[in-house]
DNA sequence: TAGCATCTACTACGTAACGTCGTAGACAGC
DNA sequence: GCTGTCTACGACGTTACGTAGTAGATGCTA
């Protein structure tokens, strides 16, 4: 169903068919229902061309991924315990690219943490760590 | 209907329906067919104790949801990207979560990992945390 | 021993999401 | 005015889920 994000900009539901249509027979009202009920949740934003629609993905593939994973870890009773379970069974290649991530978060956040109290957690922990 | 992990060990039908009962009107039947649909999907265990069934959990409720945050990951597209998107949406509190995680992981690593990958750990936060 | 309680297994029913289409109706171009 | 292109809306089968009832086995008890 997502395939269709692979593509990229706005498409009309015929482009959607057309590049579809190598790989998976399916009627154009199929392609048409799939696109408007994706519309209707937002994951999709569609504007008018003519008398056609022309849709395109509302936020990249990696959005609702990660929406996904939050979704995941709010419903994890201990983050905690999530993260580290998390972290344990991520490869080595994307734990690498983890740290990364919090490396340039750490640079970005050049503001300070300081006074919207969630900070000091984050402080106790470091210093727990040694 | 997770609720019912809050609660620790194997239960029976019976203890599970009264102790909802507290909260949630429900059949006794229904209990029954919601444990035994978990017990279906793998998601609980249950072993015979007399001519009744005893449920436990398969697996912790961070374990679910890490698993949960996994297939989100991998239908992500590009894994690095979805990273940095999550570690930027994070909390504090949680970045500081995983960088301690990932520290943690570090050091584990030298010495070799349980077989599940994550006990040590968890088990290590668990004791520190008291 | 008859009867009641306790459990499981199986079935059922409503709701909702999904994948798949078809039909009806609006509009534009030849 | 016919034909093609689009949309809107409804429909059908499947699967999952929450809820629950009935049937049947088994065990305890008066």
């Amino acid at each position: 169903m997502d395939q269709l994000w692979a593509v990229d900009g706005a498409l009309t539901v015929r482009e959607v068919h057309e590049r579809l249509s190598g790989t998976r027979e399916l009627a154009y009202t199929t392609v048409m229902t799939v696109l408007d009920r994706l519309a209707k949740k937002r994951l999709t934003e569609r504007e008018r061309d003519g008398k056609a629609w022309r849709y395109k993905a509302a936020a990249p593939r990696e959005e609702l991924a990660v929406d996904l994973m939050r979704d995941a870890l709010d419903r994890a009773g201990d983050r905690r315990e999530a993260l580290v379970r998390f972290v344990g069974q991520v490869s080595d290649e994307e734990a690498a690219l983890l740290r990364e991530a919090l490396s340039r978060l750490e640079a970005t956040e050049l503001g300070g943490v300081d006074a919207d109290g969630v900070a000091p957690a984050a402080r106790k922990l470091e210093e727990r760590e040694g």
